[in-house]
DNA sequence: TATGAATGAGAGTTCATTCAT
DNA sequence: AATGAATGAACTCTCATTCAT
């Protein structure tokens, strides 16, 4: 095996105090820049201790992409059984995708790095966009389908481009120079989307939220 | 001095085996899981010809890292003098851009691999970026003031985002499964950008080059 | 102190797993590819537990050893007394060296290794190989004195000799490839060893159980 | 590859450095008792100068155990193409044993102590001490088959026994208290073996160089 | 100019031992 | 008496860099 479990709430906390120390010294440093001393110094425990808990160091990066995975699926997972119009829930998609993704770019970006050298995390990267992107495709499709959107348009295409639209301004966004508004930013974003697809202005645009009624051709 | 210029001719050629085998590599094992030993071995110089041009490993990224951004910014600065019409514009732009870009994909997460822990190529890679993006914003204010585009958008977010829509389709395209028509990829991503930001549709659009006119709302 | 005497019948029994577990251990990997954690694992007790009965690693071998010992001058201190001709008496001490030697061997040569960086384990393999090459030494000046052995040869030398070659033997021989006949062996030995110095063939010759009649020229 | 050959004089004078001095300290602590430093101590290189040769500790053993396994060779198997009478070439076998073997004790006990857990140094270990068995038992066989040798010993038990006798005492040899003169000993060892399998004593037997005429049976 | 031998700081990992529970 | 978490010294090995030739 590769991850050890403890049996004292004491080593839990241990435990817990090793991965959450880890995760934030790779966000600071990278995969390859951190040394486990840098795990163990943040985490306060001694060289030894990590090794009680995992075989190496990429074992402690693996169980922060666990958990890092759960909390983006778990965060985005949510309901998309509201029936309500393609807008709205392209706004809750990407509200909800945006929040996730800002919170975890840094440590994603980390996992990136890993994969170069690693199938494991390539895996791990590339399994966590392709359900994003397999949900767009999906709901474009279906918009097609309902001739509410542009039937011209290729899923395959599109699809990623949507997606990496909203995934690359999530990963800059923290280093923007100023702070952009948030809900500004997820109207902005549900606006360039349905646009893209063709989909029909609703009543109220949400890239609207002023007095000003709508603002496209 | 970081970078040492050949006095012969022999020494011009092996100082460029040695930049090109490191980008090889580089690539293909990113910054920090590239040897020099693996340079080397790719430029089939011994260990200690490298330091006669470069005092040190950073240094050779640094070196390719001008390459790179040369090569990007040639493929792209050409003629945006045409007054065409808009769509045709952002078509031409994107296709250049796409086209340079993913020449250089891999390479460029090479840089920002390098970047976390690196002032000098964190500033190059968003110097790259800013430059696509201020011209993206530009674009779209000029729109904006000549009545063509949605006049709401926030060209603070539109630009970053469109841009990023391209930028994010051309990095993962090479990892694609199948592969995607190069003409295609161009039509449609012109086309969610136009739309996206509400340009009249062309009297012929991009993005149905078949026989059927169009395929907007 | 060294080793800690258990009060309990619980604490006899646990200490009694823990050296019967690292016996076996040692003989599979010898004393230094032996962790601590390979010797609880196989008793079935926790890491701090050893630490109950003994102070260190090495005084787990020392304990082994002391059995071990035990165990090999008992199998073979046995009756010399008997006035048996000298053949007869070889025989014996060869059949239960040999024996005692074999079911040893392997931990034997676990000491030995031990014993290159430890001088207690030198002084005990020196010791009880001692004990053996003295006793053969003294019957060969016995049998020398009786006018039974080739008084021309040196004590000092042949009893080394001989020793070695049973020794040796015990050694291998769970090693070889195909099983030997223990009663074959015991014989031939103890003709090779009876030969070697001299002795006279006795009526019947233990190295020919067959219907040959002796075999000696 | 394993080993890496140095292509400078200056090279090859390092690389034996590094051989000569880790078989000393082999010697010294045996192979799991020596640290990589000590190597490069007793070597007066630094750390890293032995990765320059060699890939790992095991390597460096095992160019050692090449060398050694060719001196022991080299030593021995010399010419056996002499026709004279059996006592003559079983003495001056066990001469040459006796002298490559003391030689080269100690380096034998280290190897077998790394072959406990590496099967390649098993295999040497036990190939080694094949070719000796295996020459001893053929001229059992010959020497029963020319009627000159009791046809009633097993050649299968008979050679590991003999071979065994003089390696076993080559092996403590050095270890004695006081010297032993060389010629009594091979003297000695040569009559115990000739006897030992029935050969008939010669007209001047070798275990017996001072005036007394002979002293078997 | 080019070579490749040599360096040595520093990395990840192991494991005997200690100690709080 | 027993547990298992925690320790940290010590180890092997890596690799960017220096330097004699």
């Amino acid at each position: 095996m590769s991850t050890l479990a403890p049996t004292t709430p004491r080593g839990r906390r241990t435990r817990d105090a090793v991965v959450r120390a880890a995760r934030e010294v790779f966000e600071q440093r990278g995969f390859d820049g951190t040394r486990m001393s840098d795990i163990t110094d943040a985490a306060g425990v001694s060289h030894g201790t990590v090794y009680t808990y995992f075989t190496s160091k990429e074992e402690v990066l693996a169980q922060v992409c666990d958990d890092l995975a759960g909390e983006v699926f778990a965060a985005v997972r949510v309901p998309d059984d509201l029936r309500a119009d393609p807008v709205t829930r392209i706004h809750e998609g990407n509200r909800r995708y945006l929040q996730a993704y800002a919170r975890n770019a840094r440590m994603l970006e980390v996992v990136e790095q890993a994969a170069t050298t690693n199938e494991r995390f390539r895996s791990l990267v590339d399994g966590l966009r392709a359900v994003f992107v397999q949900k767009a495709r999906a709901s474009l499709e279906q918009y097609q389908d309902d001739g509410l959107a542009d039937p011209a348009l290729d899923p395959e295409i599109v699809g990623p481009a949507l997606v990496g639209m909203v995934e690359s301004f999530a990963r800059r966004w923290h280093a923007q120079p100023q702070p952009l508004d948030a809900d500004r930013v997820v109207d902005t974003l549900t606006t360039l989307w349905a646009r893209a697809i063709g989909l029909p202005a609703p009543a109220s645009s949400p890239a609207a939220p002023n007095d000003d009624p709508g603002g496209s051709a």
